[in-house]
DNA sequence: ATAATTTGCGTAAGTAATTACGTAAATTAA
DNA sequence: TTAATTTACGTAATTACTTACGCAAATTAT
């Protein structure tokens, strides 16, 4: 059981359930000591029974936090057992309601007793202990209940993931890179529009179109694999425009894009330029948030070999 | 889930049981998230190996504290997936060493990032806590490793039922009180010694031997059943003779001796008596330490018509 | 050296729950 | 009113363990 004292706070979910074991295992010996032939799994649902006749299965499961199938079960086998007794409901006929027997009110009397000598040795209990368990538990789930763990650990493991993104320059001699360029571009290009003759030239010969005029293509490397795309072509002596901006679909949601776009601006300001400039759609809500995210401000008048482009951006580095 | 909130202390083995089950689906997203193919129940197995290389399955059973069974069958599994790989002992061949295979080690790589973060998480979790959990469950686990639950109740269950217990005086019309004398003393006697002619007189005639002589008989009611006796003989003007003093052999441990003992002193003093008188035998310890207890001291010199008397007492009120 | 006991492990069976799924009644929407 | 949805419940299958038991190796006692 050392692991538990190793593991500390990472481990408190197994650590909760074995001590919640053993604590049961307890509650079985003790029910024997008071001769009563009961089984410690009834407890909640014979206790809720007790406290309010006729009751129906599925409210004593929301009552005990346990499954409607499980307190179905315990009712049959405490049924049979001569603890309880069921009958169907009567205004409504789904329902199956519950109560003692004449020998599960004797039980109960007894389960009373145990009760109020549990109550008084688990004070006994409580005043051992420095720290309220009970309340430390129920303040653990309250806090956990606001905000499970899955969620509060996606941060993390977002922020994690990214820093294994690294951004390359696209090498025009390495296949790999062409067909990624290639097949990320494609991807959403016929996702949202249709390819246009300009698309096509371009994705097939980054290094002339981009690379051999001045300008460069970034690539997103994340796991082996490329999974984003941006280039920058020269316009003007101190300005470029940038495009294909593209991640993966299988990579969304790691921020790959910003990461790009960030990118992006840093080779710029190291190239010297003013102005970076950009066409995209209206459609693409994303990017035109990352866009805005990044700096760039919306261009009114402007004309634009491509079809599909209704808004441009600049951004003065 | 009202009912931990109503119940308290006495349901908190049940509800750390149900908190643990939470966590640990969570924990199961969490895995799913960090992309790991990969049984939340392997968690604990699989970091030991990870750990300390080539452990045997019952060391890493009593290291996370769980049934070596189940840690076998665990490396069972984790072996099918490819995660870990086992060999025999050399120096004991009985022995089933475990480490991980490469593709388990891979895993633990990711692992480790998921426990930092996971570690960081739970940081930030426990800092909105007001109440260290953690530390709350160790302490209540080392105060009921001192001393357990059943161990705690059995002494108010004790005292309960012994509340239960009436004293009450035998009466000769009634043949169950008759009944339940002979028996009761009948047994002891035979268990340990043989029964003599007085004692088949006095147990056959209570009223003539003790009551109508200005004796009396007591008899301990439990349950609605005589569980133990004691009569009282007169000897002198104010002096009596204390005998036939047995409890049901299924009724021992509640104290029904003393109680009878504390009656029957009673009773002498109400009677006005000034001394009590027994005699007994060295072999019956249960019995001395009970006359002890009651204030009896030793007589040196006595002669007795019943064979087994080997000890004298006497009590002066 | 032999016998008795302990230890390490695995198979089989059992247990206390669960999820998946189906049925029928009740409720709500069209 | 009919159709769609929700609710209440139960059966069957699954899960994550456990205990019971047995075998063989190792250790201890005689």
């Amino acid at each position: 059981m050392d692991f538990y004292r190793t593991m500390g706070y990472v481990a408190l979910g197994s650590y909760m359930r074995r001590l919640g074991e053993i604590s049961q295992q307890a509650s079985a010996q003790i029910y024997q000591m008071y001769g009563m032939d009961f089984e410690v799994k009834w407890f909640p649902v014979f206790l809720a029974i007790a406290e309010n006749e006729f009751e129906t299965v599925s409210k004593i499961a929301e009552y005990i936090g346990q499954s409607h199938v499980g307190v179905s079960l315990m009712v049959k086998e405490m049924s049979k057992s001569g603890f309880v007794e069921t009958q169907k409901g009567i205004t409504d006929k789904r329902e199956t309601l519950v109560k003692l027997t004449p020998k599960g009110q004797q039980m109960q009397l007894r389960m009373n007793e145990l009760l109020e000598d549990l109550q008084d040795t688990m004070t006994e209990v409580k005043n051992e202990c420095e720290t309220d368990v009970l309340r430390a538990l129920m303040e653990y789930e309250q806090v956990i209940l606001r905000k499970g763990l899955p969620e509060r650990i996606k941060a993390r493991l977002k922020t994690r993931e990214r820093n294994k993104v690294k951004i390359i320059h696209l090498d025009p001699t390495n296949d790999a890179h062409r067909a990624a360029f290639k097949r990320i571009n494609y991807e959403w290009i016929e996702k949202y529009f249709k390819v246009e003759p300009l698309d096509m030239e371009s994705l097939e010969n980054p290094d002339t179109f981009y690379i051999n005029k001045g300008g460069l293509v970034l690539l997103a490397e994340y796991q082996g694999n490329i999974v984003g795309t941006s280039a920058l072509k020269p316009m003007t002596a101190d300005s470029m425009e940038l495009s294909k901006m593209g991640v993966d679909s299988n990579a969304k949601g790691l921020g790959i894009g910003e990461l790009l776009g960030q990118a992006i601006i840093e080779e710029g300001k190291r190239l010297g330029l003013k102005r970076l400039y950009l066409e995209t759609n209206s459609r693409l809500l994303p990017a035109l948030n990352l866009y805005q995210k990044l700096g760039f401000k919306t261009v009114k008048d402007f004309s634009s070999p491509y079809s599909r482009a209704d808004v441009a951006m600049e951004l003065w580095l």
